[in-house]
RNA sequence: GGAGAGUUGGCCGAGCGGUUUAUGGCGCUAGUCUUGAAAACUAGUGGGAGCAAUCCCUCACAGGUUCGAAUCCUGUACUCUCCGCCA
């Protein structure tokens, strides 16, 4: 949500910067509707004390009399309340400056390359094969079980999981994240306050249709709202978070793109982090959320590409978003495996989390970025690390939480 | 799932159709006093509009009854207690 006095100031700003996410708005019906509400407003408030003024003294006469007229305006103001709110929660969070315009992600830049393509000697494996190999990934089964674009995780893979989340809670933990384990149901009012829900947005979702419920496609959708209706102090930002939970994606409209393996699944998990920062402050977190996934894959060694997304593929709360692509072999492309975004006040405002000033309160600004969406990064390891004989090595920090070095082919 | 009891300002807690413009206390903020602090005293302490006087809204949320609702009625959400089920 975007505060109805810069939409007031900036129209053709705003109308252009949905227009860059390729989102159609109406400002002029929002500010007509505005002004209506507001005039009808002053009536209904001016009506309401003479009621009160008619109450106190108790004429009946003219307290029945403004009560006709009252009946008549005030459902007229529930109407026009209803259509601004509508009209201005419609509207997404413009892009930064720095935002390429562009129509979608062909239109991405690249800012930044760590690593050279892996290469290899023999022919490699794609990660399907070598999951079977080394009988850590069961997709045939679960198929059966759940349907398609669902995966068993079996031995050393489950382990490696954990190797991931632990080396992930070690790094972030002393930088003052906070853990936590988000709830992975929330209600249709939370994901509409995060603004998945306007643009078609809740297509991806699966819902509890019985209980109203929908599961959460990332934590950050059951973290970002934590501090909902709360105003916190200054000196407790920055504020971050680092959680862990399953995510659930419906992936509908993917149909036929990246069916083989476990690249594009239902179900996965996701160590993710979230913060939270005064006004102002979001580039710089920004960059340094950047900064903290940048570094956990040169560690891993695992070659990778950032993307900077244009407006067209940022979504309707971003305001600016960067993609880490890491190096698939077999694919011979660099695929997604973390995002981090900023989204500036657009949540807080729609939640209204705000934090006290020295004059007053402010929103706060909220991030978002993934520290290992599980399995990619395995994906990734295993196809980039693996030998001829379909052995992996596992990446050397992470080897202190696997206890071992390397995953052998069962037989 | 069944039965019952609740939800009032940052917190506790009155109020049960019209001197409630939401009593009182705690906490917090400012002032007085003090060398400083504590104590005591005074004032302020939900949101919005306005320079201001002032006005409107606000007692979980949404409707309804009434000239007038925190108070009566209906629905919803949440909390608690007991029973059932259960990792």
């Amino acid at each position: 949500m975007l505060d109805i006095k810069y939409i007031q100031e900036n129209p053709e700003k705003v109308q252009e910067a949905a227009l860059a996410k390729g989102i159609t708005v109406s400002i002029g019906e929002l500010l007509d509707a505005e002004k209506e509400y507001r005039e009808v407003f002053t009536q209904v408030q001016s009506l309401r004390a003479e009621r009160n003024a008619a109450a106190k003294s108790r004429d009946i006469e003219k307290g029945k009399e403004i009560k006709g007229k009252l009946e008549e305006l005030e459902p007229r103001l529930a109407e026009l309340e209803e259509k601004v709110q509508t009209l201005l929660w419609n509207i997404p969070n413009p892009s930064k400056d720095d935002v390429k315009v562009g129509k979608d992600d062909s239109e991405n830049e690249i800012i930044r390359k760590f690593g050279e393509p892996t290469t290899f000697s023999f022919k490699p494996r794609d990660h399907v094969e070598l999951g079977q190999m080394l009988d850590i990934i069961d997709i045939e089964r679960a198929t059966k079980i759940s349907g398609s674009r669902f995966y068993y995780l079996k031995n050393e893979g489950v382990l490696l999981e954990q190797a991931l989340l632990r080396y992930a809670l070690d790094t972030l933990l002393p930088q003052g994240f906070i853990p936590i384990l988000p709830p992975v149901l929330i209600t249709e009012d939370t994901m509409k306050r995060l603004g998945y829900m306007e643009n078609g947005g809740d297509e991806d979702m699966f819902r509890i249709e019985k209980d109203k419920l929908i599961l959460v496609a990332t934590a950050e959708q059951s973290i970002a709202p934590i501090h909902k209706d709360e105003t916190l102090d200054e000196d407790e930002l920055p504020k971050r978070y680092v959680g862990y939970s399953p995510s659930f994606r419906r992936e509908a409209g993917s149909y036929g793109k990246d069916t083989r393996g476990i690249l594009r699944v239902h179900q996965f998990n996701k160590v993710e982090m979230v913060s939270f920062v005064k006004k102002g402050e979001d580039d710089k977190e920004h960059e340094f959320l950047l900064g903290i996934e940048e570094k956990f894959f040169q560690e891993l060694g695992i070659p990778y590409q950032v993307s900077k997304m244009c407006t067209g593929d940022l979504g309707f709360p971003a305001a600016r978003k960067y993609d880490i692509e890491a190096w698939i072999p077999t694919q011979e492309k660099y695929r997604e495996v973390t995002s981090v975004s900023t989204v500036t006040d657009f949540q807080s405002r729609r939640l209204n989390t705000k934090y006290k000033t020295k004059d007053g309160t402010e929103y706060v600004q909220i991030l978002n970025g993934t520290a290992f969406s599980i399995g990619r990064p395995i994906i990734a390891i295993l196809e980039n690390f693996q030998q001829e004989d379909g052995t992996v090595i596992i990446p050397e920090v992470l080897r202190q939480y696997t206890g071992f070095d390397k995953i052998s082919p069962k037989k």
